[in-house]
DNA sequence: CGCTATCCGATAGCGGAACTATCTATGATG
DNA sequence: CATCATAGATAGTTCCGCTATCGGATAGCG
């Protein structure tokens, strides 16, 4: 296919197609003429698997070059390529270092080291959660790092369920890829469904569990959707 | 105290501070004459809780802006405020709504009445989670939406934590603070965690049981291709 | 009283990210 | 043959989150 079916098949302009080629997150497509270049589903392909991570998952077209020049390079062994969209997933931290934030990374450790985790406390994983820990105190919210357990518990049978869905893979690059999917997507869907959950959590708690004191009031119903 | 003090306590640079006075993030300091005026420590947490927002959750300027203002108004109802930072915290979505939409909007639904959640299903939280299923089948990973009720399993429990640890707080800006912190750190601090249970998950998987270390950062030794 | 450091408020500029517009040359297509 | 889409290149645009600079006023010190 040319690049106008491409593009519309992909609802993604034709202009941005070729910014996306030339930031390299695309291949080219194959020239058959001077001016002339074919597309095929690959590409489509590839082009949703952009705009998927850009659109739902944030991250930059930067991060996006990084993650899948790793998932298309057969030399990097798969856990690798999750470091890369782990690394990318968080945005880059500003802080010194500091004291506070020795303390957050050997609480990290201690986690880990509670929970039995095989992972390492300095990977960027563990980097970004020592970040969080020390934001929150630093907001004055340090309280609620003492939900990290609860926590804990709860990303093991995600994480769990997340490793199941890509053990289901055969092809090495469709397994990474599901890996990146599952990482940066799944991020964002459990996050959603935390919120509705909170939701649920919060309209029992405040509307009682049929009607009550609600705190506010401006309640016009409260269950359903 | 005077803004340079404030800068120096809070890390944040003096131009960026009257930056977000404009912006209306942070309030003005009270004149003590016309070119002098006096920050306390509201001030100073004002300013840590932006950063936290901006640089762990993620937020925009604008969001956080309207979180706050959200926030500060005690006309309003803990979930709405808790609503506008859900809505902040996903970009808004770019796509046309499409047949796909809906069917993902039925999904969303029927998973809340499977699960007995009193949420609107048509609420900021509820859309993305449609918005995210549909993500996931046009980037050819339909099946990672089979793993939706283990993820709602494990966000249960997650819920009720936020919700135990804001229900102790008492005054209303405080419990409103906290639902906002919660979310939107706690978000970033799942994903940490997530990532880390899965680069455990995923070092029994590929290293075997007992084998090398696992983990997503640097492998000294390499592992596989 | 003078001196300098700091401050306020306002305006303008900057650098990065993600496009978007325009242009030329060339070949595809009816 | 005329029109149209395309490749490839360069330049421009918009938004965001700051950052720099400036004019005037004041603090506080000797």
């Amino acid at each position: 296919m040319r690049i106008g079916e491409l593009s519309n098949r992909s609802g993604v302009p034709v202009p941005t197609i070729k910014f996306y080629v030339r930031e390299g997150l695309l291949p080219a497509g194959k020239l058959t003429s001077p001016n002339q270049a074919s597309y095929d589903s690959g590409h489509e392909r590839r082009l949703r698997l952009i705009r998927a991570l850009l659109d739902v998952g944030g991250l930059s077209l930067a991060a996006i070059g990084d993650v899948l020049r790793a998932v298309e390079d057969p030399a990097q062994p798969v856990h690798k390529v999750l470091g890369v969209a782990a690394k990318r997933l968080t945005p880059p931290q500003r802080d010194e270092p500091g004291p506070e934030s020795e303390d957050a990374r050997e609480e990290v450790a201690a986690l880990l080291k509670r929970r039995g985790w095989r992972a390492e406390a300095h990977g960027p994983a563990g980097e970004s959660l020592a970040e969080v820990i020390v934001a929150l105190r630093r907001a004055g919210h340090g309280g609620f790092v003492e939900l990290l357990d609860d926590y804990a518990a709860a990303a093991e049978p995600v994480a769990r369920a997340d490793l199941d869905y890509v053990g289901r893979r055969v092809a090495r690059e469709d397994l990474v890829e599901s890996v990146v999917v599952g990482t940066v997507l799944g991020e964002a869907m459990f996050g959603a469904l935390r919120r509705l959950a909170q939701a649920d959590a919060s309209a029992r708690m405040y509307d009682g569990d049929g009607a009550g004191p609600g705190g506010d009031g401006a309640e016009p119903r409260g269950a359903e959707g």
